[in-house]
DNA sequence: ATTATCCTCAACCAGATGGTTGAGGATAAA
DNA sequence: TTTATCCTCAACCATCTGGTTGAGGATAAT
């Protein structure tokens, strides 16, 4: 399976990696900055980094002592794309339900499909 | 914190839970029925009903013998207004930040910038 | 040259997760 | 009434996860 959606999901799963993402949508920061807000050892969110990594949500580039960390915004595309396409589906569906329930409502009552009277 | 959306997030992360959901939006299925085309145990789907029940993206209403299952697709606006939101504040970000970039690509060039050429 | 800062790796731990098998309760069919 | 079907609960297991502490490597500052 080509799954790269489930590292995604996975990585906003958690309130803080998705409270951090929140952050570095507002500018790059490095892993002491990113580390500070919350109550955890600087190793737990270097931890946390790894996984936005692997999800493809993140980057970072080595520059010299610090590592800035970069959002990758792309990658929620992804999974955009994903909910949209079920979301619709789900919906086209429901209005064929709606149409179907509307239909019989109006034989039992005797009266016209509104198709039929328009 | 007022967190609904971790459980979301947690239940798509899984493949199978997102390939029952995508099923769902095609119709309603018994317990039995979604777990046919998967390699495993039908208790091992009950337990993936059971979480994406209380991620809030289905529901259950026992009939008779068997418990119909049903997408409650409403809840993936949750997440789409999360990732927009966010998406959406990132390319804000990156647009200053080329506007920027292109200040100073001016400067150093001695042009002039293209606000002021226009 | 020494010291301080930033970060990661390794080992460990408790709890969650995704799977199994076995047992059993309710409803439906014989 | 008996039997079959649908589903869930319970116990168990291996693995993953999110946290800890301790050690150490590189780079920066004194």
């Amino acid at each position: 399976m080509n799954d790269s959606l489930s590292p995604v999901f996975a990585a906003l799963a958690d309130p803080t990696r998705r409270d951090m993402v929140a952050r570095l949508t507002e500018a790059d920061a490095t892993v002491g900055e990113l580390a500070k807000p919350y109550d955890v050892s600087v190793q737990a969110i270097s931890k946390h980094l790894k996984v936005l990594e692997q999800a493809g949500l993140v980057t970072r580039v080595a520059e010299g002592h610090r590592s800035p960390v970069h959002l990758e915004a792309e990658v929620f595309e992804l999974m955009t794309k994903w909910i949209e396409r079920y979301r619709q589906r789900a919906e086209a569906r429901y209005r064929r339900l709606d149409a179907v329930l509307a239909e019989m409502n109006d034989e039992t009552t005797g009266r016209r499909s509104r198709k039929e009277t328009a």
